[in-house]
DNA sequence: AGAAGTACCGGGAACGCTTTCGCAACCGGT
DNA sequence: ACCGGTTGCGAAAGCGTTCCCGGTACTTCT
């Protein structure tokens, strides 16, 4: 029969209705609803995932409590040193391998720094990141990648990825559609440090490595100056960026500081997409008065008009020297070689982590952003020298 | 004066030692060490990590339980349209963002999978890997790249960094040097899906994405023979994989089919390293009886064995006739455009993450392990026509 | 009217780890 | 004998979720 649980009367016991398929009672005298405990024995757990062994496991293995296996694997002060060597015995005989996602949760830090890049074909940004992993892994933090494709809208969907992940600190290369970096202000709010590199914008107060984009750019163009180019065009960038500021002006201020003007008509503006590239390609070998130098924001967009170049017949340099920015690989495998500046990819990777670093173990509340700047160096090829034609 | 914390006695209190700055006593009566509780206000915690939003504020702010905003973050169905209108709101008010690590740990699973590849500096990984992102982000799930930077140790290294971030399965592309997959062991062991894509090994059973090399190798060399080339080389690449093992059979059987015999000193091993790629052009270019065509086991030692001819002033394809294998974009900018076996990059990523998630889904206890094989094609370049010569 | 069923919501354990606090058992110098 | 100090370890409170139970207050059948 069918007691009260509370006062294990029987006959004050009427059914209740039925809850999640479970008959349900009611104590007339207690005024109290109730169900029986079911006794199920819950059938063999047939789940796939297995039970990986955890701190509890190597504790129960040798009878003693889970803080000591804690403080033996951290390698913790307050432990005896047999216990700690048992411990490892032990984690390595089960292959305890710690989760990560309990030390981020107690820790509240997940020992991850997360990396937002619009792309990964090209080689300029892997390189980058390899040059991040490779401070970031040795100091025990790995990386989550995540690109923007050069959409803004990815680009913000990026940041809330990273943020449920509570990665301890972010690098960012902008879109060249990012309007305004209001949706990295929620980091800034949770305190997780940012850097931001290559392509960083000027309204924001934030540590930043860059590389002399002005002086790449002067030099760039200077070098075709001298090469003999008199009609000098410059594939742009979006202006949002300041690294695409800076380009152009290094450009401009090049050619009025050898007496040239500066042709409006010969600068074109790329969004970065690759489609985008080979239109200005197009655009400006259609252009009436073709110009005979060319000075491209990056190597994507030089090799782009080297190849509609080529299609139209327009031999390089003698017709068009050209000039890249970043020393990609491929530039040194077209024919001809790119002219380019390279930049020190991995080390932008680097010194972005570094900076990272140095934010996130500083205690101060008021930390002073840094701005690094790299320098880049033009590396000849063939693709500039008109002038030994 | 001291009163002992259980029978409040003053006199059998005396003094017991420090312990952690602490005075300590202990009561004679009780027989009993206590110290007193400290009553230290926590001076305000300066840590720069400020509080992120929980389920917690949440409800405090609505007065209901967490339950209830789990529940209605979620979509469950035992929820009042209101409550659930509601708590949405003040997620968004609050910009709150649910913390994956604690997701994770409750659900017991990170809603990430893992990637191995050995590089991605060249663009065949990028794409695999954008494509694995396009199936993977959509389902909720972030991807955690690895590269194994082609060594074993690292490649055992990022194991345990996947097990440890406890991803919910892993895609893995072999390095040229992994012996045996014993590493792999461990996922297989907790439950964990694999899926080995493009650089597999015979020796495991699991799912496999793969493109049909030796029907590619095949149509490589009877394009080269149909282009009139009597000495092919063959740059074949680490025999522990399956790979490139069927290439090199590949171009075995397609020599023997058209009546060429197979010279074993047209064959030379490239370890995958880079410059690996280098030192095989070089050997094979001042080989006595130079070949006239070379099959190489992917773009990068095609263009590279270009480069290097290109060096010593071998003209292509008229001296040396390439092909090369996966069509990366490099490929068609090289001068002259490379012939090579395009292979489906994004396709494979998309395939692998789908027989991942096939088999995460799976819940017979014995899953069968399936093998997609993708198709090349033949993308005919200059690099390749000799016969016009 | 009583039994059955429904709609919502709260309590609390669990996930695997870190960390603080404090106990027990020492040792050494007055 | 007493005080000061040290060493090693255990108990338990979180960290932010999910989810199983079950409770309350209804409505809807017989």
């Amino acid at each position: 029969m069918i007691k009260c649980v509370k006062c294990s009367d029987v006959d004050a016991i009427a059914k209740a209705g039925i809850i999640r398929g479970k008959q349900r009672y009611y104590c007339g005298r207690c005024d109290y609803y109730f169900t029986l405990p079911s006794l199920e024995v819950p059938l063999v757990a047939v789940s796939s995932k297995k039970h990986q062994p955890t701190i509890v496991d190597i504790a129960r293995e040798l009878q003693i409590s889970k803080s000591t296996v804690s403080r033996a694997l951290h390698g913790h002060s307050d432990i005896n040193e047999e216990t700690r060597k048992a411990v490892l015995d032990v984690a390595k005989k089960l292959d305890y391998q710690p989760n990560l996602l309990a030390y981020g949760l107690a820790k509240s830090k997940s020992l991850t720094i997360g990396i937002i890049v619009p792309e990964f074909i090209n080689s300029f940004f892997p390189y980058v990141i390899i040059g991040a992993q490779e401070i970031a892994n040795p100091a025990g933090y790995h990386v989550l990648i995540c690109q923007s494709n050069e959409s803004y809208q990815t680009e913000i969907d990026n940041t809330n990825v990273l943020m449920s992940s509570r990665v301890d600190g972010i690098l960012v290369s902008l879109t060249g559609k990012t309007p305004n970096v209001d949706h990295f202000r929620k980091f800034e709010r949770a305190g997780i440090p940012i850097v931001y590199f290559n392509r960083v914008t000027t309204d924001v107060c934030a540590s930043k490595v860059i590389v002399d984009d002005y002086d790449g750019a002067y030099k760039g163009v200077q070098h075709l100056i001298q090469n003999g180019c008199t009609r000098i065009a410059h594939i742009a960038g979006p202006q949002n960026l300041q690294i695409c500021k800076d380009r152009l002006q290094g450009y401009q201020d090049a050619l009025l500081h050898h007496g040239m003007e500066i042709n409006e008509s010969l600068i074109i503006y790329h969004d970065l997409n690759p489609e985008s590239a080979l239109h200005c390609a197009q655009h400006l070998l259609d252009l009436p008065a073709r110009p005979d130098g060319l000075f491209a924001l990056n190597d994507p967009a030089a090799i782009a008009t080297m190849q509609v170049a080529k299609e139209k017949g327009i031999r390089i340099p003698e017709e068009l020297a050209v000039v890249g920015f970043s020393n990609e690989p491929t530039s040194a495998l077209v024919e001809p070689g790119l002219t380019t500046l390279a930049q020190p990819m991995a080390e932008i990777g680097k010194t972005a982590v570094n900076l990272l670093f140095k934010q996130m173990n500083d205690v101060s509340d008021c930390f002073i952003p840094e701005t690094k700047i790299l320098k880049t160096t033009l590396i000849v090829r063939k693709s500039s020298l008109k002038k030994q034609f």
